[in-house]
DNA sequence: CTGAAAGCGCTTACAG
DNA sequence: CTGAAAGCGCTTACAG
């Protein structure tokens, strides 16, 4: 459809408005759902804009609705930027920022060269975490992590619980020899996956249970070769649980060079949900975008108020076909 | 320092202009690196800005500034989203659009979803590549691609000079068996980092040149698994050229488990320029940053004009911790 | 070389 | 329930 200002012309509240025959204000109060907007009013703009294919412009919207606060995310040297999680996270606060029309900005890995005031700062778990913290204390700036961490406000997905979930369901299909694949650092979010996994199977106390447990690289590299070295020493798990996905990409890939069954021989568990990575990979998924929802939450609150607040964003089960019942005979049966 | 109006109160064009003596518009000017300020002037507010730790607003910048065009990117089911490359690539264009004060928005992947209308629309390249340009056309929107397509603008690595490059290193050092890995898929780029690197050892045309070509899936995994068939079979390659930088990754995890000296018995490069991934390696890099603003670039172009633009970004040679002279006393020596 | 003013597209008190 | 107007922080003709 032409719009009467010609084709070219960029599609604004104003030209809605016109052809709606209602002031700008209440277009955006319909954008907006406020609920002060009488019915007929409502369908007939939500009609117009549906008929031109009118979007609000979310950088007008951020400039007009913002907190007047300016977010920085600390990303170090030390994450691996590169990672499929942490993609995604990061692709999840840019969208929650957006949605949120908060300003936020990238710091430099160096601190001491910020000259510019941030309300609050985004970190993420590194091993410089204590310095990075003091740099922030003595500028004033409240800090907010993703992770957790005594003493600062921060979000984690349930790592315990997550680690009870991959042992219940492997227990209730059977499985009995288990194998962890753990990362070789001694990461916070990797002992409480570990501790989870492990208390259920304290909890449930089944009949001969077996878990072996090793660390390696928390890459697909590492988990292949984990998995790799643990067949060959005769190690054979019906159940294997990865504390992450890479891992559990990698130990499938070695089983697959096995020529082991999947799921009918082995199953593999793997955790944070990048099923994109290997489609049909059996995970416990983390909530990503609630997790930057949260972050962006806690950020906005730290900017107010000095409480520390620690946020569990619940994880889910993914099952998808690396799962399945252990091998029928093999069931509380001994290891060779 | 603070601020008169209290310290809260977010920094602005208005507060600089307040301290400086001087109006928004010549602090705008400064920003914007006017050639029409005096230079007396520039110097005050640009202390004034350092003072106070001033950085502009983008966003009020890109609602300012803005071409009034809005571009879309469009990922759709294919790519791998969570490939390093992929996460670097995202990353560049959204710096980009905001350097030029440009509206960005992601396409859905199913386009019949888009009501919305983009002035121009950003793809990558994927199997459904002329069902994509076709549902464009017929909405008029001009497309830009990264990579290249007939028919159509876009901008890629050079991926034929990077197969040169990596071709002429590997010779001048001596290196005469070799090996490259390439990806199992018939990708464009693959092809042609592939013809690129025949072509160099075409051109040089020196005695003793052997090269096994194996293709494979293009991971981490699908390297090491090539890397370690080709070993275990008795090939003996000095060095090893791999079409992607994951590939390469896993080639050298593979060596690294026969207990291959690196470089000393083997050498490995990649392409792509992930160092991240692998510290040390040695790789034919993207200019990322170039093709996403080249690409900025062409969809711009594209709005105003249906002319075809193609353009290649030069690549450069990392050369990294991977890469040395071909082992002595092997030099032209025929495989065993 | 610089200032005053209009404008980017939206939101939100303030009236009515 | 709705309109008119001011404002978000910046840029850019337009004068001078």
């Amino acid at each position: 459809m032409l719009l009467s200002r010609g084709i070219y012309m960029k599609l604004t509240i104003g030209e809605i408005a016109r052809q709606a025959g209602v002031s700008k204000g209440t277009i955006s109060r319909v954008i907006n759902e406020k609920s002060t907007v009488a019915k007929d009013t409502r369908e007939m703009v939500l009609a117009v804009m549906e008929r031109l294919g009118y979007q609000p412009d979310p950088v007008a919207r951020e400039l007009s609705m913002r907190s007047k606060h300016t977010l920085g995310i600390w990303v170090g040297a030390g994450e691996n930027r590169l990672s499929p999680y942490f993609s995604l996270i990061w692709r999840a606060l840019l969208r929650e920022m957006q949605v949120r029309a908060t300003q936020f900005v990238e710091l430099p890995a160096d601190i001491t060269e910020v000259n510019r005031r941030f309300d609050a700062v985004l970190m993420f778990r590194c091993a410089d975490l204590e310095a990075r913290l003091a740099a922030l204390a003595s500028r004033g700036t409240p800090a907010v992590l993703i992770g957790h961490h005594p003493g600062i406000s921060g979000v984690a997905p349930d790592d315990p619980g997550g680690g009870r979930l991959a042992a219940a369901r492997l227990l209730a299909l059977g499985h009995r020899r288990l194998l962890y694949l753990n990362v070789n650092e001694d990461l916070q979010w990797a002992t409480e996956r570990a501790t989870g996994f492990q208390s259920e199977l304290d909890a449930q106390d089944l009949a001969g249970i077996e878990l072996t447990t090793r660390r390696g690289e928390g890459t697909v590299l590492g988990g292949y070769r984990m998995m790799r070295d643990a067949w060959q020493q005769g190690l054979r798990p019906t159940g294997v649980f990865c504390a992450i996905d890479e891992m559990a990409v990698g130990a499938l890939g070695a089983l697959e060079d096995f020529g082991v069954d999947i799921p009918g021989q082995v199953s593999v568990v793997g955790f944070d949900g990048l099923t994109e990575m290997r489609p049909g990979l059996t995970t416990v998924a983390q909530d990503i975008q609630g997790i930057a929802h949260e972050a962006i939450d806690l950020a906005l609150a730290a900017i107010d108020s000095p409480a520390v607040i620690q946020k569990i964003v619940p994880v889910s089960f993914l099952e998808g076909s690396t799962l399945g019942p252990a091998p029928a005979g093999k069931r509380n049966r001994a290891k060779a």
